[in-house]
DNA sequence: CTGGGGTCCT
DNA sequence: AGGACCC
C-alpha cells in the first residue's frame, strides 16, 4: 500500500535552456550521442487480467480467494488469492492445499479474455490521436505517446501550471483532460528522497530538463487513461513510463498492482544504470531463459563450486546472475557477449543487442497492431493421457479444426458493407441479425500442424536440457473451401481434418500407424494476406482521423473531466451494482464450474461503458501522426515555446475552428482541416 | 500433474 | 521447419 508519491514543483518556470543547439536539426548533426531518449513510450499491464475478466463477469467473486485453471496449473489468481499464498503457475493442487476456499475456474477458452483485451485494446488505440499501440499478450499493451507529449509540452501555460489541460487530439480540443503539471502522476523511480529534503533544486529541474518534462506529461497522460480503464471498463493495471520499451515495461512492475511509475532520469547519478544493475538478467525482457543460462553458465561455469547452494540439479531459470555481475564482469564488452552466444542459429546483433539490454537500451519501435492477426492457432494438451490411435488423433483434430474454422471468421472477417439497401436505412436491418454477410478482411494462405510428443513415456528424452519439450510441425497451402463462409464450421472443419491435417499428419509421423505418444497437437494458419479493396488497411488519406473520432463519441464519451484524481489509492475496487444473478457457487465442493464462456450482456461489471462493444473498428491511428508534429519546439528556433518569459508562447486562432494553437502548432493545425475537410 | 496462445528471426 | 522471445 505505498501511497503515490509526488514529485512537487515549486519553483515557478524557469527560463527553457536552448536545448535547441544541442539538438540539432535534422540531419544537420547526428548527434547519436545517447540512448535515444527522445521518445516517450508507456506500458500497461492489467493486473491479473484473467482473474479481472471473470471478476467482472461474476462480481460476487471479486472478494474471493479466485484463481484461473489451466489443465493443472493456474494461469493466474486475483490478489485476495495471493494474499492466502497461491502463486501464479501453481499447481491446482497446491494452491487448494494453501486456500481451501479457492474458487478455481477454467480457463482454457480463451474467447472471454481475448474479447476483452480487444476492448479495452480498442480503447486504448482510439483515445490518443497520434499514438502507436501495440499489444504484447493479451494483457499488456505499449504506446508510443511521443507526438502527444510534445505538442502538450508546447502547450503548457508557465503562469497555470496546477490548471493545466492535456489535449488527447489536435483536433478537437475539448478532447483531453485537467492535470497538475507541478507534479508527477503515480510513483516516480528513484523516489525523491521525501522527508530529509525536499530540495528546490528538484523542482528547478523538472522544468528544466526537456526529458523529464515529458515524462511529467506521459504520466498524467498513462494515469488519465488507467482511470479510464478502471472506471469505464472495470480494470485497474499497472503503468510504466519511460522513453523506450524495455525501460517502461520494466520500471512499470515496480509498484504493481493499480499503480504506476515514471522512470526518472536524475541529474548527475546514472539511475537508470542503477535500476538495471540490481535486475537479475532473467528479468530483463528480451533475455530469455536461453540467453540467461548461456551467459550464466560461462560467466560462473557450473563446476566450480562459486555461487552458493550446492543443489546438484539446481534448474536454471532465475540463475541469480544480476546485471551488474554481468557488466562487472572483466572485460566485458559487446564483442565477448557476443563470442558468449555466438552459436549456429543464433541472432545476428545478438551480442550487441543483450549489451544494449543491460544498459537500458532498447531502439525497438512501438508496433501499431494490423486489424488482422498474422497467425490463429488452437492447440491442446493431452499429458495425462497421450494420444495414441488414429481414432483418438482424429477426434481431437476434428475438435481443433473445428475450433480454428470458427476463430478464422471471427478474427479474419468483417460485416461486409455490401452496397447497403438505401431502403434499410431504418437500422431495421437483420431482425435475426445471424445470419449477416461476412466477408475476408485478410485471408491465411497456409495451415500448419504441430504435434509435440509426452516425454515421460517411451519417447527418447533426448534433452536434458530442454526448454518444455519441442514441437515438430509440417504445412502446406490452405485448401480454399477453408474459406467458404457459406458452410457450417464443422462441415469445414470435417473437410479439412480428411483432407489436409491428416495428410499432414501423416507426414509427421511417417511409417507409424499408432503409439506416438502425443501429448499436443496444435493446428494453426498463417501467413495472411490482407484482401486488397479494404478500407482499414493502409489506405493512408484522411479517413484514420475521422474514424478515431468517430470511434471515441461512440465509446459514450462526454463530460467526465474535471474529476479530481488523487492518486492516494486508499479507495479501492470500484463498488460493483451488478444485477447478475450470482451463480451458486460452494467453494470448496463442487467442480467450480461457474464459467461458462462469454461473458455477455449485463456481465461486465459497474461503469456500464458496455452493451454495444461491436466495435470491429478501423481505426488506424496511424494516420494521424502527422497532426501532432511540431517538430518538437526545440528542434525549431524561430518559436520556442518560451521566447520571453511571462506568457511566452506565441499563439494564434485558427480562422476555421477558432481554437487557439501556438503558431508553430498552426500548420500541423491546418492539415487536419484540409484533411478532414 | 508443465497453459494456450502469440511475435520475430534464421 | 525450427528456435528464440513474449505473456
Amino acid at each position: 500500500m505505498k501511497s503515490a508519491v509526488a514529485a512537487t514543483v515549486t519553483t515557478a518556470l524557469p527560463a527553457q535552456p536552448q536545448h535547441g543547439a544541442a539538438r540539432a536539426k535534422v540531419g544537420e548533426e547526428k548527434n547519436k550521442e545517447a540512448d535515444g531518449d527522445d521518445r516517450v513510450i508507456l506500458h500497461f499491464d492489467y493486473d491479473c487480467f484473467y482473474a479481472s475478466v471473470i471478476e467482472n463477469a461474476h462480481p460476487a467473486l471479486r472478494t474471493r480467494p479466485l484463481g484461473v485453471r489451466q489443465k493443472s496449473i493456474l494461469a493466474t489468481c486475483n490478489y485476495v488469492a495471493r494474499t492466502r499464498g497461491v502463486r501464479k503457475l501453481m499447481p491446482v493442487a497446491q494452491a487448494r492445499a494453501a486456500c481451501p476456499d479457492l474458487v478455481v475456474v477454467c480457463g482454457e477458452d480463451l474467447a472471454p479474455f481475448r474479447d476483452a483485451s480487444r476492448r479495452l485494446w480498442a480503447f486504448l488505440r482510439g483515445a490518443v490521436a497520434g499514438a502507436r499501440t501495440e499489444r504484447l499478450g493479451l494483457d499488456e499493451v505499449f504506446l508510443d505517446v511521443t507526438a502527444a507529449v510534445v505538442y502538450n509540452r508546447a502547450l503548457l501555460n508557465p503562469n497555470a501550471l496546477r490548471d493545466s489541460f492535456f489535449h488527447l487530439s489536435a483536433e478537437d480540443p475539448e478532447r483531453g483532460f485537467t492535470f497538475d503539471a507541478t507534479r508527477f502522476a503515480g510513483c516516480v523511480h528513484p523516489p525523491p528522497d521525501g522527508q530529509g529534503e525536499q530540495h528546490a533544486g528538484a523542482g528547478a529541474a523538472v522544468l528544466d530538463d526537456p526529458v523529464r518534462v515529458r515524462l511529467m506529461l506521459a504520466s498524467h497522460l498513462a494515469g488519465y487513461l488507467r482511470r479510464r480503464l478502471e472506471e469505464d471498463f472495470g480494470y485497474t493495471s499497472s503503468g510504466g513510463i519511460s522513453t523506450n520499451k524495455v525501460l517502461a515495461k520494466l520500471v512499470g512492475s515496480v509498484n504493481k498492482p493499480r499503480n504506476q511509475t515514471t522512470l526518472l532520469p536524475v541529474q548527475g547519478e546514472n539511475t537508470i544504470q542503477e535500476f538495471l544493475d540490481a535486475h537479475q538478467i532473467r528479468e530483463i525482457p528480451g533475455i530469455g531463459s536461453r540467453t540467461s543460462s548461456i551467459i550464466a553458465d560461462h560467466l560462473f561455469p557450473p563446476g566450480k563450486a562459486v555461487r552458493a547452494g550446492h543443489q546438484e540439479p539446481e534448474q536454471q531459470t532465475p540463475s541469480g546472475i544480476t546485471v551488474r555481475d554481468v557488466l562487472r564482469y572483466p572485460d566485458m564488452s559487446p564483442a565477448l557477449l557476443s563470442r558468449i552466444l555466438d552459436r549456429p542459429g543464433a541472432e545476428r546483433g545478438g551480442g550487441k543487442k543483450i549489451w544494449n539490454l543491460l544498459h537500458g537500451r532498447d531502439a525497438s519501435e512501438v508496433k501499431e497492431a494490423g486489424v488482422a492477426p498474422t497467425q490463429i492457432s488452437v492447440e491442446d494438451t493431452y499429458m495425462a493421457r497421450p494420444l495414441n490411435t488414429l481414432p483418438e488423433a482424429l477426434r481431437e483434430l476434428s475438435v481443433l479444426a473445428t475450433s480454428l474454422v470458427r476463430r478464422m471468421r471471427a478474427d479474419l472477417t468483417t460485416a461486409a458493407e455490401e452496397l447497403t439497401d438505401p431502403s434499410s436505412a431504418g437500422s431495421a436491418g437483420l431482425p435475426l441479425g445471424t445470419q449477416q454477410k461476412r466477408r475476408w478482411l485478410a485471408y491465411p494462405k497456409t495451415l500448419r500442424l504441430s504435434t509435440c510428443a509426452h516425454p515421460g513415456k517411451s519417447g527418447s528424452v533426448s534433452s536434458t536440457s530442454n526448454p518444455s519439450f519441442s514441437r515438430i510441425s509440417r504445412s502446406q497451402p490452405l485448401p480454399s473451401f477453408a474459406l467458404d463462409l457459406g458452410r457450417p464450421c464443422a462441415e469445414v472443419a470435417e473437410r479439412l481434418v480428411r483432407e489436409a491435417l491428416l495428410p499432414l499428419f501423416r507426414r509427421l509421423h511417417v511409417g507409424r500407424a499408432a503409439g506416438w505418444n502425443l501429448a499436443l497437437l496444435n493446428v494453426c494458419v498463417a501467413n495472411m494476406v490482407p484482401v486488397a479493396g479494404d478500407g482499414s488497411s493502409g489506405s493512408g488519406g484522411g479517413a484514420g482521423g475521422r474514424d478515431i473520432s468517430r470511434m471515441f463519441r461512440t465509446q459514450g464519451e462526454r463530460l467526465r473531466e474535471w474529476s479530481a484524481w488523487d492518486d492516494d489509492a486508499t479507495t479501492t475496487t470500484t463498488t460493483t451494482t451488478t444485477m447478475m444473478s450470482s451463480p451458486s457457487l460452494s467453494p470448496p465442493r463442487d467442480r467450480n464450474d461457474l464459467f461458462d464462456g462469454k461473458a455477455e450482456g449485463g456481465a461486465v461489471a459497474n461503469g456500464g461503458s458496455e452493451e454495444k462493444n461491436d466495435v470491429e473498428d478501423a481505426g488506424s491511428a496511424s494516420a494521424e501522426t502527422e497532426l501532432w508534429a511540431v517538430d518538437d519546439g526545440d528542434s525549431d528556433s524561430d518559436v520556442g515555446w518560451e521566447d520571453e518569459d511571462g506568457d511566452s508562447v506565441a499563439q494564434q486562432r485558427c480562422a476555421a475552428c477558432g481554437h487557439v494553437v501556438p503558431t508553430f502548432a498552426m500548420s500541423a493545425h491546418e492539415r487536419f482541416h484540409a484533411m478532414g475537410d
